[in-house]
DNA sequence: CGCAGATCGTCAGACGTCTGTCAAATTGGG
DNA sequence: CCCAATTTGACAGACGTCTGACGATCTGCG
């Protein structure tokens, strides 16, 4: 029967991976929740929180954003008081970003939703499926570092 | 030296499925380019080809998708003429949609595009690798859907 | 039969994401 | 020292995604 080739579509990588996303994506909110802040914001606090001072394009490289998704996401957690913006002394292009208190704070409380958003991603794991699972994921995504849209840099602090 | 702590983020399934599905999108896009046609309107083309006269909401359910987000992308696609939305024989309140000519002609020219990204997007792995990799993804995917905000239900047929 | 409750689709609002463009600032080569 | 090239960040525009609310419609139960 032709009436489910569609099949097809449920076994391509792409649609498992946007299938996946949304899922740690959900599971992320769900553990958040009344928090009120998101994944990518939470992304930002923790470069934040071991870089203070990094300037926006650093953090969107560090990241795998680009410039303007970095800016918005920055807009609004200066709006919530969540980090602050500084022209930085040296290179007024550059704005140097820093926790506020309120930032470093709201990091200590997303520790614990965040943990435990973590272990409903993995829950349906074994052990040996776990450590695989972020083998393949972690292959896969560092042999596309560099290329693509948007290219990811770890290690911004080796510049010319 | 506390001044990498943040491998602990890059490490994380959430970090590491965002970037997953950023390379999938862009490797897509990439392939497909001058079609103009995007990953997500790509699986509504399909599900349409395999299951024409659908409505939107069992196409959300069939793509995992809400409401809002399939509406949207039907805009679009019937703007481009590549789908036509008809009000449901029996039940006024349905969408019956349909491929037009030039949607299907469209799914045809895409084809290789996919195919290709779909290449790339395996290209680092070896063919066991790619099959594990598979397997765990549909596993993931497989244990949550019907939980998360956005379920999924690939038999939609199977109606009460 | 008639109305309460469910269902379908749209709309408004919020967030994330990318591209492209632009002004301000910096840097480097002559 | 000066101007061209580059870099930084902002803005506009486009798409995807979810939630919540609402009108239109349908269905089932009394």
């Amino acid at each position: 029967m032709a009436e489910s080739t569609l099949e097809e579509l449920y076994r391509r990588p792409g649609f498992l991976i946007r299938r996946a996303q949304q899922i740690a994506v959900s599971l992320f909110l769900e553990e958040s929740g009344a928090l009120g802040t998101t994944n990518t914001q939470y992304g930002i606090l923790m470069v934040l929180k071991h870089r203070p001072g990094t300037d926006q394009i650093t953090l969107a490289r560090l990241l795998g954003l680009d410039r303007s998704t970095t800016g918005m996401v920055l807009d609004k957690l200066e709006q919530t008081g969540l980090v602050k913006r500084r022209i930085a002394t040296g290179d007024r292009r550059k704005r140097e970003l820093v926790l506020t208190r309120a930032g470093a704070r709201m990091l200590e409380q997303l520790a614990g939703p965040a943990q435990r958003a973590q272990s409903r991603v993995l829950s349906p794991f074994t052990a040996e499926e776990r450590t695989a699972f972020l083998d393949l994921l972690e292959k896969f995504v560092g042999s596309f570092n560099g290329s693509t849209r948007v290219p990811l840099d770890k290690k911004p602090t080796a510049r010319k």
